[in-house]
DNA sequence: CGGCGCCTTGAACCAAGTCAAGCTCTGTGG
DNA sequence: CCACAGAGCTTGACTTGGTTCAAGGCGCCG
């Protein structure tokens, strides 16, 4: 088991560097140097809670490596997943007093750490790193806005986006998902089997090509980018 | 014309401050304060431009009476529409250099406009002001957050939560929508029949009274709330 | 190598969309 | 003041994309 998180750790800490190079270009330098000196580290095992729902809101986290879903289950027992986290990104934005969603390491994750306070004490006197702070919540909202809009196409365009997105945020034609296709989705607002079957089809289209079920190269990036426009 | 213009003029006025005062109970003083003496008014009728996307993001609004919608159109003609936002709503908050939405007045309407620059000048040297504008920001991406999963649902649990949404957000048990089916259906990811189906059904359930189509009383509070959770 | 969870595929069903016709409200001009 | 025109709203009949339910298949880990 120690074996196991030890290697699991190690695979991650490589996935780090590569992930968080790409995510964190000297544009929130100070937000990451705010968050590595005034932070800590966490070590979540795959599927543990990071945060749930209605809890205090007391901290602003960082993904360092792995992957997170944040969610929410509706009375009727459907879970909605809003957004998925890889590393570099920065969550809980969008909490009040409390978080307004809950998380999950979707595999075993590295998250930083650090106290609201801690980080507005911080920002009160330097206005750079505020206004990266600010940043961040823009360009999650950009993302949620995006996201929203997704929801109203067709199945296929959805799964095209989500792929090419994926895409983007791991900098690679060949992504590797760490989430199930019930998470999936859950994300896109669709049942498994849907995925599945928009996979499946995708594929004998020659747009996407899937070696294993989580690893999807992207044969024919114009082809997916025609759905998505 | 002219007539007509001031006439709804004052009208929207008056409506002004009843909505201004349930939007800012004084929690964000220092923002509003800010955009009243740093901004400027501007006028817009109905079914006019503000801004199109990807035009250069030179202000920050704050509508001051009347109605807004912020939409995307995608290629295939259908338009997504974001968000609505009434009397004391802070707007064009997700913009990076250009606008990600197009927004235009729902009804003739008045809004506050500052310059991104002036405003940012302002909260770097005034924390509290600072922290308003993360807060407006924070707010809006749980919005939005909030929206997105409402469009995983069913068109009548989606009305529902249109209907109490809009009755919280003007303070009100007799609901006036200034915006048509066919807006509240590119809201909601629906078509203007399913609007008006779903309207229908909860009007003959007893949950609603439409004395027009653009007033909704809220006949069943408990029978909305129970849709929607 | 065997079992379990996840993934895929098929068939029947259903919620919402599409298309089309009629209705209502509002604004305009006679 | 009323008749009319046009836009937007409602309702009905039919279609369809996606879900549901169910049966296999695959791969991963012990």
């Amino acid at each position: 088991m120690l074996q196991e998180l030890n290697i699991a750790s190690r695979a991650n800490r490589v996935r780090r560097y590569s992930g968080m190079e790409h995510a964190s270009p000297a544009k929130n330098r100070e937000l990451v140097t705010a968050m590595e000196t005034a932070g800590s580290h966490r070590w979540f095992s795959r599927d543990t809670e990071i945060y749930a729902e209605k809890e205090r809101a007391e901290y602003l986290y960082m993904l360092v490596s792995g992957a997170v879903r944040a969610y929410k289950v509706v009375m009727d027992g459907r879970r909605l997943i809003s957004a998925f986290y890889m590393p570099g990104d920065i969550f809980d934005l969008e909490a009040s007093k409390n978080h307004v969603l809950s998380t999950e390491a979707i595999v075993n994750s590295d998250a930083l750490l650090v106290r609201r306070d801690a980080i507005m004490t911080l920002a009160a006197r330097d206005p750079e790193l505020m206004q990266q702070l600010w940043t961040s919540c823009t360009q999650e909202l950009r993302r949620s806005q995006e996201h929203m809009l997704l929801l109203n196409r067709y199945a296929e365009e959805r799964i095209a986006s989500f792929l090419l997105e994926m895409s983007r945020r791991t900098n690679s034609t060949s992504v590797h998902l760490p989430m199930s296709r019930q998470d999936i989705g859950d994300y896109l607002g669709l049942t498994s089997e849907t995925i599945s079957r928009m996979l499946t089809k995708l594929e004998s289209s020659g747009a996407i090509h899937l070696p294993t079920c989580k690893q999807i190269a992207l044969r024919n990036r114009a082809k997916l980018e025609q759905l998505v426009i």
